[in-house]
DNA sequence: GCCACGATGTATCGTTACGATACATCGCTC
DNA sequence: GAGCGATGTATCGTAACGATACATCGTGGC
């Protein structure tokens, strides 16, 4: 159950993961994290949400303590702060621990990339590589396409996909480069201690094509 | 009207207006013109060739001559075969004349890039420019919001946008040149003379990111 | 001969994600 | 003290999609 939006749900789980937070500031945190491009909507963000409640994962905060705020004890407006539940950290170990296919479509990889902080060095790899080859799948296709079509087309769909080609072919380098540094520096730093305090930020998605 | 799915509506048109061609064909022809990782669904153009023949842009084409058939007049079994009406290559000229946001957005930027050889110079240089200014919009954001960021997150995520970054900047490199090539090469060959016959071809989208 | 299987082909249904929108409060500036 | 942009929660209508059904053709194996 639950496989549609997974990614999404391990976005969630894993900013949560870091500190509590509230839907609107969640949004933000989404949209840095795997944003350029398209950006979360609230119309499925909060569905979301109420999902992750229904299951258990996580859970209002009641105890929240407005720090920052200058007239002290002054009430913020209504806002609903979530936090991760038990379980909510468990499957989000589990997530963290799982690498297959799910792991490394174009969605869902970005997701398990922004956690590889919390992920142990043998499951980087895994997944780092998986998606390479998964790419380099889909290269050799396009190549004997584009061969086929070469002459026939004309050169402005020929720039297109040609800028295209070059561009997963960049992204595999960077991911060789990637799994040689993990390689290499084996075993170091699996997890990184987390920083003080969530800040804003706010980006596009880049679609590059 | 009809403003939801421009992109696909001129992708259909466009590749109509090359020869005539079944539903079947014309998704594996988007597929490669656009393709790259999300794959059209029948679910999605099916639909949109019943509003394109609702409104009039396209026809079933009767006269089918099953050329290459080797029996000769033998039947092949029951399909579509749709074509461009006047008001449809009337509508699709006017697609490819107009640039503005609509031709700058992540999607639809590929599909008039695609068929750049029908659109004059003009129109060409004024949505690559297009195209490139939001790029470089965004880039300016990013760039602020990594500066922000940038000792507080872990090298994973820091990775992953600087990937990004560098990724844009790659496509800003292109337009550029493509500009340029458009601006010294002036008014050279606006049409290119139509391939033989439509052929097959399949291929898998890139989403990068 | 015929049967299995993959490619070709049209079509719809249920779910999902999302854009648009509504509504409310806060804090700022003019 | 009114206007306005940021902060916040929430839903609704619909376009897009994955899955699926169904049918025919070509072919290769037995």
């Amino acid at each position: 159950m639950a496989k549609r939006g997974a990614a999404l749900d391990m976005a969630v789980l894993g900013l949560l993961h870091e500190a509590p937070m509230h839907g609107y500031e969640l949004r933000k945190r989404v949209n840095a994290l795997l944003g350029w491009g398209r950006v979360l909507s609230y119309g499925t963000l909060y569905p979301c949400l109420k999902q992750l409640l229904r299951n258990g994962l996580i859970a209002p905060d009641t105890t929240q303590t407005l720090s920052g705020s200058p007239g002290g004890i002054t009430g913020r407006r209504a806002r609903i702060v979530y936090k991760l539940t038990a379980e909510g950290k468990e499957h989000f170990a589990q997530l963290l621990a799982q690498s297959g296919p799910s792991s490394w479509d174009d969605d869902t990889f970005d997701v398990h990339f922004a956690f590889f902080a919390r992920t142990d060095a043998q499951t980087r790899v895994r997944i780092l590589e998986g998606r390479r080859n998964r790419l380099e799948e889909r290269l050799e296709g396009v190549r004997v396409a584009l061969a086929r079509t070469r002459e026939r087309v004309d050169k402005y769909t020929l720039a297109l996909q040609q800028h295209g080609l070059e561009s997963v072919e960049r992204e595999v380098r960077w991911l060789n480069e990637l799994i040689d540094t993990e390689r290499s520096g084996a075993g170091h730093d699996a997890v990184a201690p987390p920083r003080s305090r969530p800040r804003r930020s706010q980006r596009r998605q880049h679609p590059i094509k």
